[in-house]
DNA sequence: AACCAGGGTGATG
DNA sequence: CATCACCATGGT
């Protein structure tokens, strides 16, 4: 099912949309680590400083904040032009991944912004989701641009963080990563990473530049060519996923499911974890 | 109290 | 190449 937002007063309405899009699970699967629900069931939070409020009405998802001139950039941030109901069909067809897909379907792969991604997946390195929404949570407060009309902040730019020093990062407790988190903002900032020209690298080769920043290794890296630059077939083996794959794929993913095996890799992910 | 968390690094075989 | 102690922090 394509999307044909349909522009109202209310919201950018997006018809029929709850069936190819978990809201609340696509939002808090562990992928990003923003997004905040609020009293009345509606989510909302920051991308590259564009404030978002989402909520779903019936079989259909709003968007608030964003008008049609900003649709282009959500569309994108939540793959949008991507068929998802499509790809669960074939999904279907492997029985782990079945069983994934009944638990919850329609979790989205997001593209999320490749500096923010990239820090938040070293801080993610042998720690636990709500804490690394903490500590991000924190370093938005400390160091990012206020949005205005919210309490939100913006992720903090590189050149914000590459002049700091670790006393001053002391207040996230990120313990040992706050050092890493240094030298990723260091070598943006300083040209020798280029983030921007990764997306007009081959999957290999973008790793290769991510491994060079300290603390980050083959899965971080990964993470951040399926979660920030759409590299789909990438797949992040986190310990929860060696579990899945030593459980259910002893041989590894069928050839069928490897091209879009980083989406399986996320529906396994959030299924295993919440069972 | 010991173990775990969306791991990575550096030293050692 | 494989293994392993270690890393800071907070929750169970």
């Amino acid at each position: 099912m394509l999307i044909d937002p349909e522009f109202t007063p209310q919201g950018t309405r997006l018809p029929g949309a709850a069936a190819w899009f978990a809201l609340p699970e696509t939002l808090d699967c562990g992928q990003a680590f923003r997004w905040r629900p609020r009293e009345d069931g509606s989510w909302e939070g920051v991308a590259v400083g564009r404030y978002l409020r989402l909520e779903r009405q019936g079989p259909d998802i709003f968007l608030h904040g964003a008008g049609e001139a900003g649709f282009p950039f959500w569309r994108r941030y939540f793959d949008l032009d991507r068929d998802y109901e499509a790809l669960a069909a074939l999904f279907r067809r492997n029985p782990p991944l079945r069983r994934a897909l009944d638990f919850c379907p329609g979790i989205r792969v997001l593209r999320q912004q490749p500096w923010e991604t990239l820090c938040t997946f070293i801080l993610s390195a042998n720690n636990n989701i709500p804490r690394i929404k903490g500590i991000v949570e924190r370093l938005c407060q400390g160091w990012g641009e206020a949005i205005p009309g919210t309490d939100l902040r913006a992720f903090p730019d590189p050149r914000d963080l590459a002049p700091l020093g670790e006393e001053d990062l002391a207040p996230l407790r990120a313990g040992w990563r706050a050092a890493y988190l240094l030298d990723a903002a260091r070598r943006v900032t300083q040209g020798s990473l280029d983030l921007e020209a990764l997306d007009l690298l081959p999957a290999p080769q973008a790793e290769t530049r991510l491994l060079e920043v300290k603390g980050v290794g083959k899965k971080v890296a990964q993470c951040v060519l399926l979660f920030a630059y759409g590299r789909v077939e990438c797949i992040p083996m986190d310990v929860w996923m060696k579990r899945v794959m030593a459980e259910l794929y002893p041989r590894g993913f069928p050839r069928y499911l490897r091209p879009c095996g980083g989406i399986a890799q996320q529906t396994l992910f959030h299924w295993y974890r919440q069972r």
